[in-house]
DNA sequence: CTTGACCTTGCCATCATGGGAAGCCTTATC
DNA sequence: GATAAGGCTTCCCATGATGGCAAGGTCAAG
C-alpha cells in the first residue's frame, strides 16, 4: 500500500504519516525500490489508533505512550485509565476556562443595547481592565 | 514610562508589547534619544484592552477591529456586540467539541478496571477506530 | 568607574498541520 | 516507444501567540 492509500484508509494524511516517522513516533515504513513507502494493515492501524486518540485531543506527546502500552502486551489497564483520566483532567480545566471567558462574555453581551449608537458596556469592560480597577495604579496615577 | 514598567501596568509582557508593534497592532512607541521605547498613560490603556481581550479569548484579529471600534466615537454600538456574539458562539463550538471527547473518555474510562491486568477497552477502542470497524478493508491490492 | 539591572535587536522553539516547489516514478493512453 | 497525468520524494515556509537566549548598548547607584 502506498502512502496515499494508507492516508485514505487511516484518516491521517500522508502529509502527517511522513511526519510522524519523521519525529519516531512511528517507525520508519518499508520502501519500494524506488523509494516509495509502503504500508501493511498493521501499520494502518497503528495510524489509525493515532488519529483517534488525536481526535480525542490526546497530544502526540501522550500519544506515544498510548503506543506503546498498546504494543505492550504485559502492560496494566490502570496506566492506560490514567492516561485517560489526565486528559480529561486537561479537557475539564480548558472547558472550565472557556466557559468563564464565555459566561462574561455573555453577561457583557447582554449588557449592550447593540444599536446603532456608541455607547458600549463591552468596550468600558475591556478598557478598563480585569474585574476592575483592581491594580491600575502603580504608576504615574495622574 | 519604561517597555518594562508598561508591562508590569498593563499585564502584557515586554516581549509582546514588542510583538504587537511589529505586527501593527498597536502604533510605534515613542523612543528616548538612546533608543528606549517610551509609553504614556493612553498607550498602557490600551495594552490593558488587549491584555483584557485577550484574556476573553479574542485572538489578535478581532482585537484590531475591537481597538478599531474603540477608538472611533461614532462607531454603533451593534458591531461591537457582533464581536463578542462571535467570540461567545467559538467558543460555545470549541467546549462543545471538548465536551464530546471528554464525554467519550469519561464513558471509555469507566469502562477500564484500572488494575494490573492488560485488558483495557480504551486501547480497545483506539485501535478500532472511529465507530469500529468502518473501512478496514481496502488492503493488498498490488 | 564599576556593577547590575534594564533596554535593544535578532534568532530559535513551540505544536500539529497545511502549502508549495522541484524533481523522480508509475501507469495508462496513443 | 513516447507522452501526459498523477502520485511519490525531499525540503522549505507559514501558521498564532508566546517564551528563551545571546550579544551588545544604556542607565543609575555605589
Amino acid at each position: 500500500m502506498n502512502i496515499g492509500e494508507a492516508a485514505k484508509a487511516s484518516g491521517v494524511s500522508a502529509k502527517m504519516i511522513r511526519y510522524y516517522e519523521s519525529t519516531g513516533l512511528i517507525p520508519a515504513a518499508g520502501r519500494t525500490g524506488s523509494g516509495y513507502r509502503v504500508y501493511s494493515d498493521t501499520e494502518v492501524q497503528m495510524l489509525r489508533f493515532i488519529r483517534r486518540s488525536r481526535d480525542l485531543g490526546f497530544p502526540v506527546e501522550k500519544i506515544e505512550e498510548l503506543l506503546a502500552l498498546w504494543r505492550d502486551r504485559s502492560r496494566q489497564s490502570a496506566d492506560v485509565k490514567r492516561l485517560a483520566l489526565d486528559q480529561i483532567d486537561g479537557l475539564a480545566r480548558k472547558i472550565s476556562e472557556m466557559q468563564a471567558m464565555m459566561d462574561t462574555l455573555r453577561h457583557l453581551a447582554d449588557a449592550c443595547c447593540g444599536d446603532h449608537r456608541p455607547d458600549c458596556p463591552i468596550l468600558v469592560d475591556l478598557g478598563n481592565g480585569p474585574a476592575q480597577g483592581q491594580a491600575t495604579a502603580r504608576t504615574a496615577r495622574r
